[in-house]
RNA sequence: GGCGGGAUAGCCAAGUGGUAAGGCAGAGGUCUGCAAAACCUCUAUUCGCGGGUUCGAUUCCCGCUCCCGCCUCCA
């Protein structure tokens, strides 16, 4: 089934095909999180749209490598480290297993490798890197002893943001340049040690400094993957200039194209405004998980909506996204007790997976998807409803369910029921055989509390989880 | 100033040159001891505004308004 996807660099929606010849593997690369703090739910995004892309790959009979890069050595890094009092690899640590629960929690695949920028190996590659460039004249030692990527030795540059360099607008947040950088677009490929860094160093041949953060992604990216890779992701904030300087760099080293496919998830607002500390909008994981929401809650809303649109999080929206989870939890519940222990599956027509398929086809157009999972349950219910689902249909349905939630991860996890609710559901039970409703009114307030939901039907009740 | 994205019901949102998916919320009904769930019915004569092309435009073209992002290390 055919794969299309929305190129930033050539603006065009192109018929996704690997650089594989045998057309089986995908290497993607994907920027990952700088470990000096708790991510939030915007870089959750991200990473959620990465995984929908890994997955929805995976079920098109692709196998993925991807690489996600932890920075453990930056500006904010350093200086969260001695604020801290700790030894910078300590200090990223705590926030590096912070990072891979935060994904477990939402569910996100971890990626094949998820190599650090501190590694000696990648330092290393780092070095050699930019010494290609230097010998190659793609870069300079200044006065200040830092390397600056020489920009006008690459035409290219600015191609995939769409900018003209000429016409770019002083915004202030050049940092001045007492060093006489060549030009002022010259991003530094390696910065030389200062005070500021305490005893975060590395020796290289153009003396004890650090590598640039642009120098990390195109290292690791070409060390693992290789010169040329199919798509490389990351939000809209990194096209300019980081991912310009990753192409720059990699491209002036290998002499290679150097991703074929670039994929930028737009940003994420909440309540209408710019997530920001200084408005109190600002939101890690664990603040969520805190007021009580789950991961697949938060994963259902951060995924709901296409990657390249804007995507405004609101509580409104969570609690939305758990009444969706419910009817997908009962649809299946539904089926499951239709199905029995029969697994003989029929052909029923509203057992096709294809159309949901063919949505995420279309540049991950999960609205479409989700819009053809919601048709299927209301048909199936209905068919249900009027009993015209034999077991054998039911089991057809719950094994395309089991391939569209290897996509999407959204099916809730079977927790057991603790003998103190089976007790109390016992007890109700005899209550209502009696017709002391009162008893029974008061029995399901108790299972209520418990986090259990009780329903009565023909076949006597029926438990779920809150 | 340059570049890019967006504007579809109360909220989120899909979509197409031929008369508006889906989710949430809301109203009524069936079922139920009551609920819950499920199902049924209803909820945008209309897709930011103004022109144009067309037999026909939300969809194509032109102009405008508003919102958001980026413009040198924020996903």
């Amino acid at each position: 089934m055919a794969i299309r996807f929305l190129n930033t660099y050539t603006r065009a929606l192109e018929e996704f095909r690997p650089l594989d010849p045998a057309g089986k593997t995908v290497k993607i690369y994907t920027c990952g999180p700088t470990v000096y703090n708790y991510a939030h739910i915007g870089n959750f995004r991200a990473y959620l749209f990465e995984d929908l892309l890994q997955r929805h790959l995976e079920a098109s009979g692709y196998q993925v490598n991807r690489v996600m890069n932890l920075t453990d050595v930056d500006d904010k890094t350093i200086r969260g480290c001695r604020a801290a009092g700790l030894p910078l690899a300590q200090f990223t640590q705590k926030f590096k297993d912070a990072f891979f629960e935060d994904l477990k929690t939402l569910r996100i695949k971890p990626a094949t490798t998820f190599p650090a920028a501190t590694d000696p190996v990648y330092i290393a590659r780092m070095i050699g890197m930019i010494g290609h460039l230097v010998e190659h004249g793609y870069a300079y030692q200044a006065e200040d002893k830092s390397v600056y990527f020489r920009l006008n030795k690459f035409p290219d540059y600015g191609k995939l943001a769409h900018l003209n360099l000429e016409e770019l607008r002083p915004t202030g947040r050049i940092a001045n340049d007492e060093y006489e950088k060549e030009s002022v677009g010259d991003f530094a490929l390696w910065k030389a040690w200062d005070e500021a860094d305490g005893d975060v160093a590395w020796e290289s041949p153009w003396g004890k400094g650090r590598p640039g953060w642009h120098i990390e992604c195109s290292a690791m990216a070409t060390g693992l993957l290789g010169d040329e890779i199919d798509i490389h992701c990351g939000g809209v904030d990194n096209i300019f200039p980081h991912h310009e300087a990753e192409i720059a760099q990699a491209e002036c080293c290998t002499g290679h194209k150097f991703v074929r496919t670039w994929l930028h998830c737009a940003h994420l607002m909440v309540e209408g405004q710019k997530m920001s500390k200084s408005a109190g909008n600002f939101f890690t994981l664990r603040d969520l998980l805190q007021k009580g929401w789950s991961g697949r809650e938060i994963r259902y809303v951060l995924l709901s909506v296409n990657y390249r649109l804007p995507l405004n999080f609101t509580f409104e929206s969570l609690a939305a996204a758990r009444s969706a989870l419910g009817r997908i939890d009962e649809w299946i519940a539904r089926l499951a007790e239709k199905a029995g222990s029969g697994q003989n599956a029929s052909a029923h027509p509203l057992a096709d997976p294809t159309r949901f398929a063919e949505a995420l086809g279309d540049d991950l157009n999960i609205s479409g998807a989700l819009g053809v999972l919601f048709e299927m349950i209301r048909e199936t219910n209905r068919a249900l409803d009027r009993g015209e689902l034999t077991p054998a249909d039911a089991r057809a349905l719950l094994n395309t369910w089991e391939k569209i939630n290897a996509t999407l991860q959204f099916q809730r996890e079977e927790e057991a029921i603790s003998q103190a609710v089976l007790d109390l559901v016992e007890a109700r039970a005899a209550a209502r055989a009696a017709k002391n409703w009162a008893e029974s009114d008061a029995l399901r307030a108790k299972i209520d509390a418990a986090g259990w939901s009780v329903k009565d039907s023909k076949e006597g009740q029926k438990l779920s989880r809150k």
